[in-house]
DNA sequence: ATAATTAAGGACAAAAATACCTTTAATTGT
DNA sequence: ACAATTAAAGGTATTTTTGTCCTTAATTAT
């Protein structure tokens, strides 16, 4: 569905939603581990979501970290796609076509266009607080089959 | 959503499906100019569909080519999935987790669990023939914005 | 048999995604 | 002012994906 890159994105956005305010922060190496990402890596991704302070604020120095605002928990789900430059899922088909519509479908349209509005919906109308719901148990690790 | 590969592939497999037959087959050129798809790429891609003769069919030699079974157009698309080993789809949230279900489910289990099923249901009950409507127009290209 | 045609298969190349590392800048506490 | 801490930024390395090319094998027609 989305790259890894998204993927580390999401689970940062959601858990800096759930775990951390402007009185406290989280630092790389916190959110790497509980999201189960590589921490050079996702460093990277966190500089996208923090440009602009746009979805992820961050601070440097001591007790410095990410965090996000109230107003940030507002956006759509939408605007971490936007900031990993994922949005190929709101413009092409499944068939990878960008020319698929209503007027010219493609073999699938009709099969996959009913999902892909679900989809969208979903990214546009769910907001980072609703997803970070505090009284859900995170699970973030991929593999902890323990 | 997918990878490049299984977009040629499902490309491939629904073109052959509709212009295809034991007694008209269709060269590596044909299709790769029809789905708009890098010629010797694609013919990658149709040696593992071809593998076993699962998908599609070939022959080798003049008024060679490939070519899909009746038989095999009763499959349902998600054949297409495997031979191309993309099935984490099946697998894996949108998150990337593999491990989310509804007894451990990940912050976005509830909102994108009922569009996996739909997901799974069109891989899974769609055959190739039913996508690869003759009466349909193909419209394959990619950027035939004329 | 031979030549022509077409897919199969292997080696290779380019590009993109993923991951790491080092230096710099900002902030804080002493 | 200085040292410690932490993210930002840039460069580099690795892996995967995507794409090309060339040789081999199979089939057909002559």
């Amino acid at each position: 569905m989305f790259s890894k890159s998204t993927e580390y994105a999401l689970r940062a956005t959601i858990y800096i939603a759930q775990e951390s305010s402007p009185e406290k922060k989280l630092s790389l190496n916190q959110i790497a581990n509980a999201i189960d990402s590589p921490p050079s890596f996702t460093a990277k991704i966190l500089q996208l979501l923090t440009k602009d302070n746009c979805v992820i604020s961050s601070v440097r120095g001591p007790n410095g970290g990410f965090y996000i605002t109230e107003t940030a928990k507002q956006l759509p789900i939408r605007k971490v796609l936007e900031a990993m430059d994922e949005q190929d899922l709101f413009i092409k088909c499944i068939l990878g076509l960008n020319n698929c519509s209503e007027t010219k479908p493609c073999p699938m349209h009709y099969q996959y266009q009913p999902i892909k509005k679900q989809l969208i919906k979903l990214f546009e109308s769910k907001t980072i607080l609703q997803l970070a719901d505090p009284s859900q148990p995170a699970n973030f690790l991929v593999n902890n089959s323990l």
